[in-house]
Parts: C-alpha cells; sequence; structure tokens
RNA sequence: GCCGAGGUGGCGGAAUUGGUAGACGCGCUAGCUUCAGGUGCUAGUGACCGCAAGGUCGUGGAGGUUCAAGUCCUCUCCUCGGCACCA
C-alpha cells in the first residue's frame, strides 16, 4: 500500500474495474428484492454544476447503500434535452438546437461517468431521440380516441414586435426581452389534457403518500384547490343574458352588492362596443402578462359597465363592474362581490365608493371591525328570513331556496386548470395531430409514428421551421386521403418529463412499456429539487395514472418516497466601478481571510486588491460565483467532492458552497488513509476475543457500535448524511487517538477499520474499494453487506446525569444505569456544588428521567 | 398578492420523542514538527464576570404555556422556493 492518497490513481483504477464487469447494469430477477433509485433526469445545460453533483451524490450514497443490503438496484440516467434554452444557443452562436444538445449530453455524461456513480448507462436516453418521443405521441393519440384531450382558445404572451409567443421568462417588466416591446395577451388554440378529470384521484392519492415531505403534499393541495360550494347565476337586467358565479360562501350572498367580470368577458366586450371609455380600458388589461404573480401584484382596477344584475334573493338592482383581477380562464370569469366579508373584494368597493353590507358576525358575539372585512365563519345579520343561522346551515339554506327558483345548485370546484400542452416551439415533440378542412383535427394513425422533428434546420429564434417550413407541414388527411396540414406546435416538455421513469425500466420495448415496467415499479426513491414541488410531481403523478388507465403499469402512483434537495449557493464577490458598472469574481479567484477580529476579508488573487463580500445567491453565471465540478474532481478526485456536498448540509437544506469546507473533505479522507497506512505497519492482528478486552478496548467498541447504529439509522431512514459523515468522523478521530499495538487492540481497531471503511463506501466508494482488500477484506466490498451491531458491546458501565435546580444545570454526575429517583437523589445530595443550592431551602417537586436528568423544584 | 420552507458561535451545521445548546467540519489562537510550506501533529476556541471553584446571559424579534422551550402556542421581521410557457 501506497504511503500517500492518489486520488486520481485510485479512481481510475476502480472506475475501470467497475467498468469491466458492468457492475451497474441492473437486470430483472424475480428471485431479488428490486429497489429503483431515480434522480430528476438533467437539462444538458452544458456542463455539470454543483446542483447536479449534489443530487447525483444523494442517490447514489442511497443506491450503493440500497446494494450493501442486498437489494437488486436500478439506478439510471438520461437527458431531459428538449426546451428553451436550446433555442436560445441557437439563437447566439448560429449552432442547431439539435447539435448544441447532443454536444452537451456528451460533455455531461463525462462528467458524471468521472464522479463514479452507480449508474446503468445501457439504459440512458435522451427525450429528443424519435425512438423516445414517438410513444409520447402514441400515447397523445391515445389519450385524444379516449376524450381525455380537447383543444379550446387560450391566452400567451404576445410580442407584436418579434411576431412570437413568449415564455412567461422572457416577459420582463411587461416587455418582450428582445424587442422590448409591451407584450399582449392574445387568445391562439391549444391542445389540453384533461387533468381535472383526476383531480380528487391526485387530491385524495396524497393521504397515501406518507413517505412524500409534508410540505410537498401541502403544497398540492393547495395548489389542486377542492372548494365546495355553489354556482349562482344572477339575471341581468333589461337583458335575456345572465351572470353564472361560483363561490365558497354561499352563506355571504345577501352582503353581494355587486358583480364583477373580466375584462374578456362577453358582457364587458358588449359594453365596450359603444363605450370608448371601456374599450380602453379592456384595451389596457390585455397588456398585463399572462403569469399569475403579476396579475395578483397589479393595482386592482375596475370600471362600471353601468348594466345591473337582479339579486336573486331580494331583486334589487346591483352594478356589473369589469375588473382586472377577475380572470377569464379561471371559473366563469364573473364573481359576485361580498366587500364585507372578502378582503379583495373589501379593497375594491373602498376603492370604488362601492356599497358595503356585513351579514355575518362572529359568532362569539365579538363587534364587528368597521374598516375591516369579516373572513371568517359565524352567524348571518341583516338577511331577512336568513338571520340568525351559523354559516354552515345559511349556505344550505340559501342554496336550497336558489335551487327551488332555478337558480343556483351546490358544487365542487378545482383550483386546479387544465394541463395545456401546446408551446409555439420549434425545439420539442410534435404534436401528432393533422388538421383537414373535411375532417377536422385528426390524430395521426399508429402507423404513421413518429413525427419526425426535423433536426438539421436553420433557426432564426422568430419563426419555427415547423411553421415557415411547407414540405414538413403539408400531408394528406388520414381519414379521407384530401390535403391536409400538420400541427406545428410542439408539446410541454413536461410530457416528456411526466413519463421518462417509466421507459427506464424497459429500454427498447417494442411498445411504450412492456412486462418490464411491472417489475421495476414504483420507484422506490425519487430525488430532485424542491423547485418541482408541484408542477412536474403533480403531471408525473398524472401519468402515472394515464399509464395505469391504459393498462400499462399496474400501480396508483409513480414513486413511494420522495426526497428534495435544496438548491447550492454561494457568496459572491464584486467590486463598483465608477462608472457605476459591477464586476463579479469567482470565488476561484479570490481569497477570503478572517482577522483577529473575526472580520472576513477578501482579496483578488490577481492583484491582491480588496473585493467586496456580497449575498450569498443561488450559483449563477450573472453573479459569477459557480463552481465548475470538473475543476474540483482534477484537484480533489471525486470522493472528496462527494464527501463534501452530503457533509456540509442536511439533503433538504440549501448547500453554501465553501472552498476550505472541501479542504476539510481532503484532508479526513488523507487522515482515513494515513490511518490505515499505519495500522497495516503495526503488525497482524489475532482473532477478536470480546471476552478478553481491556477496558480502553472496549471503549473503542463500544464507540464503533454507537456509531453502526448511527449511521445505519441516519442512512437508512432520516437520510440525513451529514451527521451519518460526522459520526464517521469522531469514530475515525477515535481510532487515531487510540494507540495500542497489542494483539488484542489491534484486532479491536481492524475490526473498526473494515466498519469505517464499509459505512463510508456509499459516500466514497472509490477509496472504500481500494482499501478494503488492503484490510484483508474478502470478496466484493459491496457482497460484504452491511456492518451489524453488536448490542453487547454498547453496554455502558455508567452514565452522565444532570442534576437541575429549578431547571438549571448545577450538576453532571456519572453514575450506574437504570437508578431509581431515591437513589439518583441521593447522588445528587452528596454532590458539593449541588448542596450550595439544597441548604435552607425545601424541595417542593421532583422530576426524574431515568438515566438522563433530575431536576428539583426548591423555594 | 397567494401557497410552502427557513432564521442557532466568526462560518457551514448538530441537538432524532419538550429534558446537558453548539456534535462534526471550517476559521482563528498558541505550541511542536519540517530545508521549506497554501504540509502534518497537539491544545484552546459562544459572549460576559471570576485567580479558581463557579456564575450570568445566549438559538431573528415580542409575548405566552411548562418543573423544563432551539423544539409547543400567538403575533411580528427578514431570506429563499413555487405561482400554470425556465427546467
Amino acid at each position: 500500500m501506497q504511503a500517500s492518497y492518489n486520488p486520481k490513481l485510485i479512481e481510475a483504477e476502480v472506475q475501470q474495474g467497475w467498468n469491466e464487469q458492468q457492475k451497474f447494469q441492473a437486470k430483472e430477477d424475480p428471485a431479488r428484492e428490486k429497489y429503483y433509485c431515480l434522480s430528476m433526469l438533467p437539462y444538458p445545460s452544458g456542463t455539470l454544476h454543483i446542483g447536479h453533483v449534489r443530487n447525483y451524490s444523494i442517490g447514489d450514497v442511497i443506491s450503493r447503500f440500497q446494494r450493501m443490503q442486498g437489494k437488486n438496484v436500478l439506478q439510471p440516467m438520461g437527458w431531459d434535452a428538449f426546451g428553451l434554452p436550446a433555442e436560445n444557443a441557437a439563437i447566439k452562436h448560429a449552432v442547431p438546437p439539435a447539435q448544441w444538445t447532443r454536444e452537451n449530453i456528451k460533455q455531461m455524461r463525462e462528467q458524471l461517468q468521472q464522479l463514479g456513480f452507480a449508474l446503468d448507462w445501457s439504459r440512458e436516453f435522451a427525450t429528443c431521440d424519435p425512438d423516445y418521443y414517438r410513444w409520447e405521441q402514441l400515447m397523445f393519440t391515445r389519450l385524444m380516441k379516449k376524450g381525455l384531450v380537447y383543444n379550446k382558445q387560450a391566452e400567451v404572451n404576445w410580442d407584436p414586435v418579434d411576431q412570437t409567443v413568449l415564455a412567461n421568462e422572457q416577459v420582463i417588466d411587461g416587455r418582450g426581452w428582445r424587442s422590448g416591446a409591451l407584450v399582449e395577451r392574445r387568445e391562439i388554440p391549444q391542445w389540453f389534457l384533461k387533468i381535472t378529470d383526476y383531480a380528487d384521484e391526485l387530491l385524495d392519492g396524497l393521504d397515501h403518500l406518507p413517505d412524500w415531505p409534508e410540505a410537498v403534499k401541502t403544497m398540492q393541495r393547495n395548489w389542486i384547490g377542492r372548494s365546495h360550494g355553489a354556482e349562482l347565476r344572477f339575471q341581468v337586467a333589461d337583458s335575456d343574458t345572465c351572470l353564472e358565479v361560483y363561490t365558497t360562501r354561499p352563506d355571504t350572498l345577501m352582503g353581494a352588492t355587486y358583480m364583477a367580470v373580466a375584462a374578456q368577458h362577453p358582457l364587458a366586450l358588449e359594453a365596450a362596443r359603444d363605450n370608448p371609455e371601456i374599450a380602453a380600458f379592456i384595451e389596457q388589461c390585455r397588456h398585463t402578462g399572462t403569469a399569475q404573480a403579476d396579475l395578483d401584484k397589479a393595482e386592482k382596477l375596475g370600471l362600471d359597465t353601468g348594466s345591473k344584475a337582479v339579486h336573486p334573493l331580494t331583486g334589487e338592482l346591483i352594478p356589473i363592474w369589469i375588473a382586472n383581477f377577475v380572470l377569464m380562464a379561471y371559473g366563469t370569469g364573473a364573481v359576485m362581490s361580498v366587500p364585507a366579508h372578502d378582503e379583495r373584494d373589501h379593497a375594491f368597493a373602498s376603492k370604488y365608493k362601492l356599497p358595503i353590507k356585513p351579514v355575518v358576525q362572529p359568532a362569539d358575539g365579538s363587534e364587528l371591525m368597521a374598516d375591516e372585512p369579516f373572513i371568517g365563519s359565524g352567524v348571518t345579520i341583516n338577511s331577512g328570513e336568513f338571520d340568525g343561522l351559523s354559516s354552515a346551515e345559511a349556505a344550505a339554506a340559501i342554496v336550497a331556496r336558489l335551487a327551488q327558483q332555478g337558480d343556483g345548485r351546490a358544487t365542487t370546484q378545482y383550483r386546479l386548470r387544465d394541463w395545456g400542452v401546446s408551446r409555439q416551439r420549434y425545439w420539442g415533440c410534435p404534436i401528432p395531430v393533422i388538421y383537414c378542412a373535411t375532417c377536422g383535427a385528426v390524430p395521426v394513425p399508429e402507423e404513421q409514428l413518429p413525427v419526425v422533428l426535423p433536426e438539421d434546420v436553420e433557426f432564426s429564434g422568430v419563426v419555427s421551421p415547423l411553421k415557415s417550413d411547407p414540405s414538413w407541414r403539408q400531408t394528406q388527411c388520414p381519414q379521407c386521403g384530401g390535403a391536409a396540414e400538420r400541427e406545428t406546435d410542439t408539446f410541454d416538455t413536461f410530457m416528456e418529463s411526466s413519463w421518462y421513469y417509466a421507459r427506464y425500466c424497459c429500454p427498447g420495448a417494442a411498445d411504450m412499456l412492456d412486462e418490464r415496467a411491472d417489475y421495476w415499479l414504483p420507484v422506490n426513491q425519487y430525488i430532485g429539487g424542491i423547485e418541482h414541488a408541484i408542477m412536474h410531481l403533480l403531471y408525473f403523478r398524472f401519468y402515472h395514472k394515464l399509464l395505469r388507465d391504459c393498462g400499462m403499469v399496474h400501480s396508483d402512483e409513480p414513486a413511494t418516497r420522495l426526497l428534495c434537495q435544496g438548491m447550492v449557493v454561494a457568496e459572491t464577490y464584486f467590486r463598483k466601478h465608477d462608472d457605476g458598472s459591477t464586476s463579479w469574481y469567482s470565488p476561484t479567484e479570490v481569497d477570503v481571510h478572517t482577522d483577529g477580529d473575526g472580520k472576513r476579508q477578501a482579496r483578488l488573487l490577481e492583484d491582491d486588491q480588496p473585493v467586496l463580500i456580497g449575498a450569498i445567491e443561488k450559483m449563477s453565471k450573472s453573479r459569477n460565483n459557480g463552481v465548475n465540478p470538473q475543476d474540483l474532481v482534477e484537484r480533489y478526485g471525486a470522493d472528496t467532492v462527494r464527501l463534501f456536498v452530503l457533509f456540509a448540509a442536511p439533503p433538504e437544506q440549501s448547500l453554501e458552497w465553501s472552498d476550505s469546507g472541501v479542504e476539510g473533505a481532503w484532508r479526513f479522507l488523507r487522515r482515513i488513509w494515513s490511518g490505515i497506512h499505519q495500522h497495516l505497519q503495526a503488525g497482524t492482528p489475532t482473532q477478536l476475543d470480546v471476552a478478553a478486552l481491556n477496558a480502553e478496548q472496549r471503549e473503542l467498541r463500544r464507540k464503533l457500535h454507537d456509531t453502526i447504529a448511527k449511521v445505519s439509522d441516519d442512512m437508512q431512514r432520516r437520510y440525513t448524511f451529514n451527521t451519518a459523515i460526522a459520526a464517521l468522523m469522531e469514530l475515525s478521530n477515535h481510532l487515531q487517538r487510540f494507540d495500542d499495538d497489542s494483539a488484542a487492540g489491534l484486532a479491536v481497531t481492524r475490526e473498526a477499520w473494515l466498519a469505517l471503511i464499509q459505512m463510508l463506501h456509499p459516500v466514497t466508494p472509490h477509496l472504500c474499494t481500494h482499501l478494503w482488500p488492503q484490510l484483508g477484506g474478502t470478496g466484493d466490498i459491496e457482497q460484504a453487506g452491511w456492518p451489524q451491531v453488536d448490542a453487547a458491546a454498547r453496554v455502558r458501565e455508567a452514565i452522565i446525569v444532570v442534576i437541575q435546580i429549578n431547571g438549571k444545570v448545577r450538576g453532571k454526575l456519572e453514575l450506574a444505569p437504570g437508578l431509581d429517583q431515591a437513589a439518583t437523589l441521593a447522588a445528587a445530595r452528596a454532590d458539593q456544588n449541588v448542596q450550595r443550592y439544597l441548604s435552607d431551602v425545601t424541595i417542593r417537586k421532583i422530576i426524574h428521567v431515568p438515566d438522563k436528568l433530575l431536576n428539583l423544584v426548591v423555594g
């Protein structure tokens, strides 16, 4: 064995061994328990960043830990290859999106391989492969036939200068990012998947996912937003039309003092015909982006249409307003406004001096605040015959009355909207639909799939090559054979990431999936960023149910356990220049020192002059605070990088990058190496005889077996890899301090080093694979399994019990375990410092937590 | 604006079920080792008072519950994630 640790050498050697054995190629084996560990597939943006390294290191620890438990583990990898950045790169560098994407994949694959993840590369694919997306197209045509797909008009952000549709992130302060033109909302026909048909199942299914984070389930519940309320009808005065509204608070109907409709509502458009002021207001409303946050934050504006609605209970006429915060796409595009009991209605009514009529008061009889809405439930007032009822009773009574009149009914509504899957983009999966003048929208027949996206194209960034190329577009109608045109929109890229996990199970299958999916699914452990908590993870669950209802999978949920890791952030360094500009420096160009007063100072290495330390932010190009994992791997080796990202923070928290922290990880691995080197030099151990150990040797064994218990729990149940590593560091510190070269001492040390290497193996597999045979470990470290706890070794002869007086610690006593209250009290009374607090007082109360604490309340 | 997280030494973090706050690592200080050091080793390191024994304070802020609160409750401030076309 070499005296010093050389990761470059051993990592290459160990990886070569894995490749030769095809060690991580998973094979279906019904005789073995399977374990499917899946990390979210990366978008091939160019190079790997630390966020990827973190995600895949977590997945790899879990995978390798499960392999050591004897499971048949599948850990695949692929590429989420369609998407907007490829189009942006094409515009910037004049390179076709396909070429840019495939070059990035090549580079990132090499980087992943260097990190030594236990991935089954034989199952790899990119979602832009026609062999992948053809099945997605097939699925879509099947869903069309099942009635789960429909086409309707929906709004997009329209850039009137570039004549193109913009993504929300391309709209900056209401203007197109490239043209600077004011963006308009425009309606165009788009395809939708009926996710709302599955709303109840998606909601109720969350109750059967005990191993998903509560935060994710809560966010999904709120997103689906099932509410029970009523659909009500208001007659429009002097007209034969009606306003349909939905409300969750029919008990407050008597307090409705005005109606509000969306700017695109037919009633608003009608009012605009002979009123230029209204027409101008509607035009103004078109210039907000489609993003919900923008709409919510925009000033609440409204205008009276002049029309009146008839209150269905009182017959009173109430005004109908147009309001910019009422959405046409959501619900019926109209709401009844009860300013006394709704915050937004109250603000709007106050602004436009509309009447406010309280109809509910708190059940405890407390006074209503004059200037604030009361949004809770209570008891009805000012409601005529409905007075004096609880909110629930009033709601039921009012809905019953309206139903009798034919003006309303109880309904359930969802906040969730159907999934719009059309994108007016080139670099995506073509939507397999043909438009025929006689037959309408016809799904592309199965035998004509896939509809292949042409890859060798010139892409200007304005018009999709699909739309500009008539030879691709023009085709024949599959039904009547007449001239027809292809759909030129492509799918939302969430479509590809909604079923990739299932395709990994069946590479090369002659259908979308085959029986191999039943062996591997559901995913045992899914790992990805918290930013996917709602949309991706909801579509992922939805698609699984679609696959199930098409008979392709036989479970209700795609993944049983979910881990959401936090972001990777880093400190920023900058200088302000005289011209007002700012230069951002990479952490690698800066040296940070702490002076004697604990103040941190940063200097630029290049000129040795100070730079300012900025905020800690998500790693990004604009702040230049990213760190390239490849440089780190070259300098320290993959094991050090993996160790650091797992040690620096628990997986769910954001991880702060630290160069010196990496140094610490590197030092730890070197100490392991030299410690084992010294141990091997010291001599040959005899067979371990636990009955013949001295006190120090027993103490080391106790530490070892405590550590095995802790690390096993941290890795399997808690997923706190940082504390598992800390425990291994403690054990290693003990081992280095333990200076006993006797045969028995060496035997205890050998046992500890072997177990340490086994437990560290999921984290730093190269180092541990290499050291295992050096320590005399037999066979393959992975097949040797996980170290077992020897309960007898953990028994303590003495434990520390804390003595408190009035809740303050006054003594710590080393006592035999299992003492009762009286014996513990006697021991406490014997302690000098405790005695000082017990003279001249009476003990009023004694709290005894056996083997932990004795609290004496005195006075 | 709405929904969801988070806030603990100079720094990253630990404290798993309400029971010793600060494990482990970084940084810093001192000493030793080395031809040398951006090496290695040893010791110390929350703040304040004290020669020491020991004491007081201390988990974003303000209240509360409890023998006991980082942990539970109420209010509040700040940071981050998502908000349906970034992925």
